[in-house]
RNA sequence: GGGCGCGUAGCUCAGCGGUAGAGCACUACGUUGACAUCGUAGUGGUCACAGGUUCGAUCCCUGUCGCGCCCA
């Protein structure tokens, strides 16, 4: 049955994929040759919430090239896949889902009940990219499909946490975090973007304590005074009003000459209820920049990143204005009283940092306001207090047109960065919260080295600087997160009872009832900080607070340690156990309650240990010997820091071994006009629409043509059509050797060894391109192997290869040609395979030899001939001499308008040897692809026009047809080009030093150049005499 | 402000010491034994600008101007 005259990729693709998979192709060692080295690639994984984007399919079809390429060359390959379990992402995605399915919320349906509908969720469409990923074509290995909520790869992870809190690398603290308001969560900062967005800067007013007034001089650049007053305030800049009330000092740079006089003293926060103003001391830092602003800082410490840093250095209370929902807090005491705390502190008393936290420094009026809310309402109070700073403005008179000047609050308009949250998109509030944090400092090392000493290499280079710029800056890794989907951070907390200054008092090994009474009415225990441990799991956990209850007063010490649910319960459980011992006296009853640590871990945690923990560490797995260290990773430049950076720093930290050898960042896939994709813009190429449209095979070899190291791509539709149509050449050139009988009958095993020139130099093309392909494979030049594959393919094969065959089919040739064009058609499936793999596999079917394959194309064998081997010098000669003979006469014929079907006769002016030869050899391809009908050897005609060849000069007869005035025009356009570059050789070889300093090939190289041009130039000149003779 | 990168044909981009290439687009012609998702031929470039190094610079160095991205 004749081929169909397009490859309908639609009906193939999921036939030759679900066949791939039925006989297990892509497994682990899936066609490796005895004794091969292993390959293993990684997925980046997906968020399980995620489905298939531009993105994603570049990047894993650069995997899925690496890994076919390996694959069929008998590596021992493993292609890695999985999914992440993205703990924002998902959280997000479900509870949306509840809402609109009228379902009870997260905190309504409690964590267990909700994290029961987040599995639920994740059977039902957590595999949704998995499928798209197949429809690409990648060649994962699914039955290891992986995933960071797996029950092994929890334990992996949990293990890790567990090992590095015990090394010290993990601690507990109260620190500045970017908190986002609308998941309740800090986030890292990697998670903030920061964007700019039209902003205000207001100019207020801070009172000297005690009315204390001080004389205020500004000067110029060269010193003359520029203002002098007397004032008795202190003048602030601020974009951010309402943190004001969380001020603990304002700062000024020590050099400032102009806040000298009032350094040490006390200024009065300008908000809140008059008789309860709190007064804060200003001090000297180097972080306040003299020249912006007024050059004074309000210091609000536990609301921004800088002031965060002032107020360390300088041991300046932090006060938390917000809740987690970034409203003022409503919670704690009376305004009055809590500014009385505060004061106390400005006074120097001694205050913990719970203590401080606890105090709530909002007005009571403006408690439980939105924050922004909350600015205006600022705002408005300073300014109706006068206290904003007023400057003058000129305005027309409404009615009179007179320049009438008024005062107005100097606010100026301008530009702020804000940060956002790069999932939520609201304002990230810098939050002082406790959290956990990898001690990145500790274990940041390694990870440099490994990269500077090149166990694993970064390509394109450039990258290899970013990722070091970010090393050596490292910041503390917040790694908690306030959510519930997740691996839970493996901490128990319990009361510490000892803090309290609890005791048997009488040392009588048994609570009486006096000690009893004052556990629980005094709630004593309720105000220290919690005890905790890491472990494992509970079992290891109650083990570790075994030891603590042991140095408790009888019977306590040998209380049962139970599990509860927070710290409440905990003080419940403890404070109904007591009471029940009060009345029971029977000690068996007694419990230690201890929580567990309600947050789960930032997911690039867990995805920091995709490599070992997708291989069964830290059990030692055939895998993990066999794959690990992993041979390369592709990934994309945005994830560097995420998740690059942190999987060196975890690898090494946890197995001393770098996690892969090679990391291949590649660029972002744009559209056509070099945007970022984004569905706000509504500029999004969905792949899966491209696939349906194109074929698989025609999106994949577009991004592996564009695919340039370092450089986005702009991707358009046009061009991926464009590869559409390569993929239909290829099938047509098929189509064309079948219906010339290629694939009937048995075929030679091996490289064919053909006589004829054209069969010779074809099969050293292929070697060629064979070279080209996996040189540049080898050094992730994905571009240029795309490239080879089409200019052979079309430029070669196509243009050439098959056309000249086409009179050869009919010779004394035709059974070597059969057997050569069945051989290169095959070379082609194969060297395009990891990049198109559908059509070729499709064809290496459709083309097989009447006793089949011996295997699938997919576990073809790659070649490894050379150039060198099969490449026939002589053949390459001739061909390329015939090919430009027949360009020169097509392209004659063209400018003289010659009619493309009429054939003509042709006469041969002069030739040597090698010319003659060549001419014979192909005739007949000659005489049919340049329209020639007939060679006579005679003088050149009147009225023809000349044909120059290397070694031979032709003409073509066209007495009235032609043109004189354009063939003289054509020749001389041709003698100029020609004349122009024989100059420019000739004038490079008259200069001795060229000569002399050139490396010798390159002189002799322009030397032949030099000739064989004038010898044409020669050719030209004598055409243009004969035409000369006849006008 | 700091860092990284990019300015090459109308467009998208390769090339990165030996005097410029591809694809698309465009123009003309064309159904020749596979392919109109095609064929043949052609038009089109001071390789951003200015200096420098070199026998020779699109390529290396310095500066200028534009444009991106990342980090403050």
């Amino acid at each position: 049955m004749p081929m169909e005259k397009t490859f309908n990729a639609a009906e193939a693709e999921p036939r030759l994929y679900a066949e791939w998979e039925r006989v297990g192709a892509f497994r682990a060692g899936a066609n490796a040759k005895p004794n091969a080295d292993p390959f293993c690639i990684m997925i980046p994984p997906p968020n399980v919430t995620g489905s298939l984007h531009m993105g994603h399919a570049f990047n894993n079809t650069l995997q899925d090239i690496l890994v076919r390429w390996h694959r069929m060359r008998g590596f021992d390959t493993l292609w890695q896949p999985g999914q992440d379990h993205a703990g924002i992402a998902t959280q997000m995605v479900v509870e949306r889902e509840l809402a609109k399915s009228q379902q009870p919320g997260r905190r309504e349906m409690g964590r267990e009940a909700f994290l029961d509908k987040v599995w639920e969720w994740k059977e039902q469409s957590g595999g949704t990219i998995i499928n798209q990923l197949k429809r690409l074509g990648a060649s994962c290995d699914w039955d290891r499909n992986a995933f960071t909520m797996d029950a092994h790869f929890q334990q992996a992870v949990i293990k890790v946490f567990v090992d590095l809190y015990h090394k010290g690398l993990i601690y507990r603290g109260k620190r500045l975090v970017n908190w986002d308001p609308h998941f309740e969560t800090a986030i890292s900062d990697l998670e903030v973007e920061n964007t700019e967005v039209a902003g205000h800067m207001w100019h207020f007013k801070y009172p000297l304590a005690g009315g204390e007034t001080y004389e205020y001089v500004e000067r110029d650049a060269e010193g003359e005074v520029t203002l002098r007053e007397v004032r008795d305030y202190i003048s602030i800049a601020t974009t951010r009003p309402e943190t004001m009330l969380g001020d603990g000092a304002v700062a000024v740079h020590p050099s400032d000459a102009r806040y000298a006089p009032i350094v040490g003293k006390l200024c009065e926060i300008p908000v809140g209820p008059k008789e309860h103003r709190r007064l804060i001391p200003i001090i000297t830092d180097e972080y306040p920049d003299a020249a912006f602003g007024s050059g004074a800082v309000k210091i609000t410490g536990a609301h921004d990143f800088n002031d965060y840093g002032v107020a360390k250095r300088n041991g300046i209370p932090c006060y938390r204005l917000m809740d987690t929902r970034a409203t003022l807090r409503a919670d704690g005491a009376p305004y009055a009283e809590e500014a009385a705390k505060a004061q106390a502190i400005v006074e120097g008393k001694a205050f913990t940092e719970a203590e401080i936290d606890a105090i709530n420094l909002v007005p009571d009026a403006y408690r439980g306001l939105d924050r922004f809310e909350a600015r205006k309402a600022v705002v408005a109070d300073i300014t109706a207090e006068g206290l904003a700073v007023m400057v003058p403005v000129t305005t027309p008179d409404p009615e009179t047109g007179e320049p009438v000047t008024s005062h107005v609050p100097y606010v100026e308009n301008k530009p702020i960065m804000q940060p956002f949250g790069d999932r939520s998109k609201v304002v990230i509030e810098p939050m002082l919260t406790d959290q956990w944090f990898v001690d990145t400092a500790k274990i940041v090392q390694p990870a440099i080295d490994a990269v500077r000493d090149g166990r694993t290499v970064i390509l394109p280079e450039q990258h290899e600087k970013v990722y070091f710029h970010w090393l050596e800056n490292i910041e503390p890794w917040c790694i908690s997160r306030q959510l519930w989907w997740g691996h839970q951070i493996p901490v128990w907390y319990g009361l510490d009872l000892f803090q309290t200054g609890f005791a048997d008092d009488e040392g009588d090994n048994a609570l009486d009832e006096v000690e009893i009474f004052r556990l629980l009415n005094e709630g004593a225990f309720n105000h220290g900080d919690p005890r905790h441990h890491c472990a494992a799991d509970l079992d290891a956990v109650c083990e570790a607070f075994k030891a603590y209850l042991a140095a408790l007063p009888a019977p306590l010490h040998a209380a049962r340690v139970v599990e509860v649910a927070d710290q409440h319960a905990a003080i419940e459980a403890l404070a109904t156990c007591l009471a029940e011992y009060n009345l029971s006296q029977d000690p068996t009853h007694l419990v230690y309650p201890v929580w567990r640590d309600p947050d789960v871990l930032d997911t690039w945690f867990s995805s920091g240990l995709w490599p070992i923990g997708t291989l069964g560490w830290p059990t030692d797995t055939p895998e993990l010997e066999r794959y690990f260290p992993t041979s390369t990773l592709i990934t994309g430049f945005d994830i560097i820091f995420f998740w690059v950076a942190r999987m060196m720093m975890m690898q090494l930290a946890v197995v001393d071994q770098v996690p892969f050898r090679t990391v291949y960042v590649h660029a972002l896939v744009r559209d056509e006009k070099g945007k970022k994709m984004s569905k706000s813009l509504g500029n999004v190429l969905d792949p899966l629409e491209l696939i349906d449209e194109y074929g698989a095979d025609a999106v994949r070899f577009t991004v592996t043509a564009m695919a340039a190291m370092g450089r986005d791509l702009k991707l358009s539709t046009a061009r991926i059509a464009g590869y559409r149509n390569f993929t239909t050449k290829i099938w047509n050139a098929t189509r064309f050797a079948e219906m010339n009988g290629v694939f009937i009958g048995p075929r030679p095993t091996g490289i064919p060894q053909p006589r004829h020139t054209v069969n010779r130099w074809i099969i050293g093309e292929t070697a060629r391109v064979r070279e080209a392909v996996d040189e540049a494979l080898a050094g992730y030049r994905f571009n240029d192997a795309a490239n080879a594959l089409y200019a052979f393919v079309w430029g070669k094969v196509c243009d050439w290869y098959v056309e000249f065959a086409k009179p050869l089919f009919d010779g004394e040739d035709a059974e070597e040609t059969r057997d050569t064009m069945a051989w290169v058609l095959d070379q082609c499936y194969i060297l395009c395979h990891p990049i198109m793999p559908f059509l070729t596999e499709e064809l290496w079917e459709l083309t097989a030899p009447p006793i089949g394959r011996a295997k699938p194309l997919v576990h073809a064998d790659w070649p490894t001939y050379r150039a060198s081997g099969l490449l026939d010098p002589a053949a390459d000669r001739e061909m390329t001499w015939v090919i430009s003979l027949i360009e020169e006469i097509r392209s004659a014929r063209s400018q003289m308008h010659v009619p493309v079907g009429l054939r003509l006769p042709m006469v041969l002016v002069e030739a040597d040897g090698a010319a003659r030869t060549a001419w014979q050899r192909n005739e007949s391809l000659i005489q049919r692809l340049a329209r020639i009908d007939s060679l006579t050897e005679a003088a050149a005609p009147k009225g023809a026009i000349t044909i120059a060849a290397e070694g031979a000069t032709f003409a073509l007869p066209l007495d009235g047809v032609i043109d004189v005035a354009e063939e003289q025009a054509r020749l001389t356009k041709a003698l100029e080009k020609l004349e122009k570059d024989l100059n420019g050789l000739r004038s490079r070889l008259d200069n001795p030093k060229f000569v002399a300093s050139a490396p010798e090939e390159i002189v002799e190289e322009n030397r032949e150049k030099l000739a064989l041009g004038d010898e044409e130039a020669g050719k030209i000149r004598t055409a243009l005499a004969r035409l000369a003779d006849m006008g």
